[in-house]
RNA sequence: GGACGAUUAGCUCAGCUGGUUAGAGCGUUCGAUUCACAUUCGAAAGGUCACUGGUUCGAAUCCAGUAUCGUCCACCA
């Protein structure tokens, strides 16, 4: 029975998808050979808020290709799937719907955390469910069977056993620091989940005292009582550093203090400042430095507090323009600047305006040199890790700093810095290297707790009987405490070890010292802090996760995935996604593990829409849901439009008639392959029993089909490995559209080679099977020998050597009967010759007559030819049209047809073109320099080039002559 | 203020370590429909490779600078 004219997707797609699963191909069991290398992909988990779009199956076909690429080569391979419990977006997702939905304002207050948790879990449920569903119909190859969730029991406790050493190292720290402050979601977030807005806002400038000060914010200033200057500033040489004076400000006389300070940069504005130490970063460090009161002026609602006097709490918005008026009445305002830019810190997932606050939170040191390591077998090795003795180990060694002395200490930043540039870890395109550098670079100490409920908690308990009582407090009645309360307090927790606060991986009923009752710090943890170990807890034993008996190292050493399939090979994953992501996991894994955890990071970019602007809302027209997409034209379709003409690390676009473009090519690809098993039908050939072994060039495109595929296969093998995705699939595209479907299979109708046609198609789909694995696996089912696997257990094919010929290669002389179709087809275009009807064609050719007369049968079907003469001597004709290839002249019989002009003007354009060609050759060859400093092949090359051309317009000359004499007769 | 990327046909993009008469897909124009595919086939038109210098026998490709667009980073209060 032949296939349907159209390949219908939607009609294979679930059902191979279900195949494939159930045919254990897609664990890494599935490999026959126990001693192959491993290949490692830990799938960046989605987040469990919602749906797949097409960042997820950009990433998920990219993934696809190098999983099956490996697979098919023999390794055992592993693509670990997942998602991830997002804490603060999807925390935020719930409420939001709730507040909407059960019109409850504060869900939080209202349900309690319990019941919160319930809901966000029973959402997150669903949402998982849907995810799965969305990432197989993008045919993902991955092990359900080892499916993982940031919240796994598994997972938590590796976050919590991390959290201990890292606490024990001394790298965790509870402190007061200036922290960004979400008041939407009423949490802190990192300095990475900020993003900037600019916004026009009025600038003021204000008397202060003696000074003017300026600022964007005055709303923050009721606090003030510094001024700062660059101590070489003349202007204010004669203020001292230290001194004191009293200014009339917002709510009456304030005393002020001059600080010098070289972050102040003379060159802005008066030179001057004031500072708010509760509400700015630099402003905080500054304080810091020069030990200065710190007060609070906007609460963590977002409006004023008490100190603002009659301004108290009102929102900021409300109080900026009344506290300006107000300052103005008294004679304090300068000057407005209405132009200038501010930069707005908004959280990144709320959307919220951010405010710094001092908060005491928990954080982690990155700069603190703690961790050790050893020299061994002439690489210096992380000591006293999850490595069994003689445990059979990835080629690539776990990471080490080379030329570490024994015992010198290293801090997190530089374990970060050590792995990339040593090439431990190898980021593609390599100038994201330079990117991940600076951030280092410019990295603060990590603050890691949020005051969010859906995540993992802090694992840390305070007792209340004993040791400091206030350790007991939960941190908002701690915010509470002044100012010099905190800090005498938060030196005393960050020495650690002081009892009354214990930090523990496993839960804690009561307190080890006294056995008195203990809290559970209310806080949760960044959720990147768990992302960061995604590569590994993965792989650590689930049934391990409750025996509170082993310690990390152990259940590392116990967990035989990860002693298979750690480190992994390639990180693939969006390249905005590189800070919040990629450098938290080198961070936290190669601490935790004492490996890295990807040896390549493979980073795409942003899919944008056909008119290069973000898929968003705001432009439904444009915006592409894969779930759209597939039903319409196939996954395959979409895979191909999305990995081909896309390169690591830019941006691509993409619209409907790509994608359509695409699904034409697999539709091509579906028509070449029910060509072939129309023929076999009418030759009365099973393919299926034709063996693999039957790869028996015969005919002259058999050949060169041949060493097409030789040729192709090298560039698609060779891309896959160099991650050049893009030139593996445009490589493959126009060989089977351009090469096998126009010319071979076309050939193929007048003198076919079955046995040998079906298994070059075959190759082509083991070649194809990466990059659209559904329509090949289809096709591969009704293609393969009976005894072959399915396709996606096939091994990639291997290079066949190609006997090496004399003189003119099989393929360089199909090229020359490719060359004389065309000529004869382009005459009669030009000639406007009717399509189907048969001409007269005289060709004359001492170089390949023999070739060409060999393959007669094909220039007569395929160029509609009747009276076909090919001959060494030339014989002079009359009306007709000619073309002159290298070394063969082509003639086209006009008789009856006959118009010198059309002849004429396409003489003059073939001499046009060759006469620009034949000058520049001449220019070149001319040039003394050219001749004595160039190659001698490129020169010989050239001569030959330019003995050609000449000939050619020789002929050209005489045939013009010929039809110019004829134009003049008549 | 730094860093990075992009700039090649009307549109979207290939062109890796310098040597091709600069390519593809879409779109456009002309022609084709029993015989795998109109989601097709044949043919064509269309480009001073952003600009200015430099290196070189030779530059879309390497270097420097300029312009436009975009991205990221940074304590300009």
């Amino acid at each position: 029975m032949p296939l349907p004219k159209t390949y219908d997707p939607k009609a294979s797609e679930d059902r191979i998808y279900e195949m494939w699963e159930k045919s254990g191909a897609f664990r890494p069991e599935s490999c026959k050979d126990e001693k192959a290398e491993t290949f490692t992909i830990s799938m960046p988990p989605p987040n469990a808020t919602g749906q797949l779009h097409l960042g997820h199956s950009v990433m998920l076909a990219l993934q696809d290709i190098f999983i099956r690429f490996n697979r098919m080569r023999g390794k055992r391979v592993l693509w670990v799937p997942g998602t991830d419990h997002a804490s603060i977006a999807t925390e935020s997702v719930v409420i939001k719907q709730i507040q909407k939905e059960e019109n409850i304002p504060d869900p939080r207050a209202k349900l309690g955390r319990e019941e919160l948790i319930r809901r966000i879990a029973d959402f997150v449920d669903k949402s998982r469910g849907t995810i799965r569903g969305q990432v197989r119909k993008m045919g993902a190859s991955c092990d359900w069977s080892r499916e993982r969730y940031t919240l796994d029991p598994t997972l938590n406790r590796c976050v919590s056993e991390v959290f201990v050493k890292m606490y024990q190292d001394g790298l965790i720290y509870r402190g007061h620091r200036a922290v960004n402050w979400d008041p939407k979601m009423q949490t802190t977030v990192s300095d990475d989940e900020i993003e900037y807005i600019e916004e026009k806002t009025p600038y003021y400038t204000f008397q202060y005292g003696p000074f003017q000060i300026s600022t964007a914010r005055p709303e923050t200033k009721f606090g003030d009582k510094y001024v700062v200057m660059h101590p070489a500033d003349k202007r204010y040489a004669k203020y001292k550093d230290g001194e004191t004076f009293t200014a009339e400000w917002i709510n009456g006389p304030v005393k002020a203090t001059v600080i010098k300070d070289k972050i102040v940069d003379p060159e802005f504005g008066t030179g001057v400042m004031t500072i708010t130490p509760w509400h700015d970063m630099t402003d905080f460090e500054l304080s810091e430095r020069h030990k200065l009161e710190r007060e609070q002026i906007i609460g963590f609602d977002g409006r004023l507090l008490q100190i603002a006097g009659e301004f108290a709490g009102m929102p900021i918005e409300e109080a900026r323009p009344k506290v300006v008026e107000k300052l103005k009445a008294k004679g304090l305002l300068v000057k407005v600047d209405k132009n200038y830019v501010h930069r707005v810190a908004v959280s990144y997932r709320g959307k919220g305006i951010v405010e710094p606050q001092i908060k005491e939170q928990w954080f982690i040191d990155v700069n603190k040199k703690v961790v050790t390591w050893e020299e061994q077998e002439g690489i210096s090795l992380r000591q006293g890790f999850g490595r069994q003795e003689g445990a059979r180990r990835h080629p690539a060694t776990p990471f080490g700093l080379r030329g570490a002395r024994k015992g010198e200490l290293f801090s997190l930043k530089e374990i970060m810095q050590s792995v990339v540039r040593n090439g431990e870890i190898k980021i593609i395109p390599e100038r994201f290297e330079k990117v991940y550098f600076n951030w280092i670079d410019n990295l603060r100490d990590w603050c890691i707790s949020r005051q969010i409920w859906w995540g993992h908690r802090v694992p840390v308990y305070y007792c209340s009987k004993c040791g400091d009582a206030k350790n007991a407090q939960t941190s908002d009645e701690r915010s509470a405490m002044s100012d010099e309360q905190l800090t005498a307090h938060s030196s005393q927790l960050t020495a650690g070890g002081q009892s009354g606060i214990i930090v523990s991986s496993r839960p804690i009923d009561g307190c080890p010292h006294c056995g008195g009752v203990v809290h559970q710090d209310p806080d949760t943890l960044d959720t990147w802090f768990s992302s960061g170990l995604w590569t590994w807890s993965t792989l650590i034993d689930p049934s391990l996760a409750d025996d509170f008996s082993i310690s990390l190292d152990e259940m590392l050493k116990r967990s035989p995935d990860f002693q298979d399939f750690h480190p992994t090979q390639i990180l693939e994953t969006a390249a905005d996604i590189l800070f919040f992501w990629v450098a938290r996991m080198i961070l936290m894994t190669t601490y935790a593990t004492g490996e890295i955890p990807f040896e390549t990071v493979y980073l795409h970019g942003l899919v944008l829409d056909r008119n290069g602007e973000k898929m968003s809302k705001s432009h439904p027209e444009t915006a592409i849901d894969p779930l759209d997409i597939i039903p319409k034209y196939g996954a395959d379709a979409l895979r191909l439009s999305m990995t081909i003409g896309q390169s690591p690390g830019n941006d691509t676009r993409l619209y409907e008639e790509k994608i359509a473009g695409y699904r034409n090519f697999v539709n091509k690809l579906w028509n070449a392959a029910r060509f072939v098993l129309i023929q076999c039908e009418k030759e009365k050939l099973d393919p299926k029993a034709i063996i693999p072994s039957a790869y028996e060039p015969k005919t002259l495109a058999d050949f060169a089909l041949f060493s097409e595929l030789l040729s192709v296969r090298g560039k698609v093998t060779l891309g896959l490995e160099n991650y050049a995705v893009s030139v593996a699939g445009d490589s493959l595209y126009s060989f089977v559209w351009d090469f096998f479907c126009d010319w071979y299979l076309e050939l193929s109708k007048g003198e076919s080679n079955l046995p040998f046609l079906v298994n070059a198609l075959r190759e082509i789909l083991q070649l194809l099977h990466p990059f659209c694995p559904f329509v090949t696996e289809e096709l591969w089912s009704s293609l393969k020998h009976e005894n072959a696997d399915i396709l996606i257990k096939h091994p990639w094919p291997v290079d066949i050597a190609l006997a090496e010929g004399k003189g003119i290669t099989p393929r360089e002389q199909f090229q020359v009967l490719i060359d004389v179709i065309s000529a004869i087809r382009k005459l009669r275009v030009e000639q406007e010759i009717e399509a189907g009807k048969d001409v007269a064609v005289f060709i004359y050719t001492k170089k390949h007559a023999e070739l060409l007369q060999s393959q007669e049968a094909h220039i007569r079907r395929l160029g509609h030819v009747g009276t076909l003469m090919i001959d060494a001597k030339p014989v002079k004709h009359t009306n007709v049209a000619s073309a002159f290839l290298s070394g063969t002249e082509i003639h086209l019989s006009l008789e009856g047809l006959f118009d010198p002009v059309k002849v004429k003007k396409s003489l003059l354009k073939e001499q046009t073109s060759l006469v620009r060609y034949r000058d520049g050759l001449l220019q070149k060859l001319r040039n003394q320099d050219f001749v004595s400093r160039a190659p001698a092949s490129l020169v010989e090359a050239e001569k030959g080039k330019l003995t050609e051309v000449e000939e050619k317009l020789k002929k050209i000359d005489e045939r013009l002559a010929h039809t110019i004499l004829h134009l003049k007769h008549n």
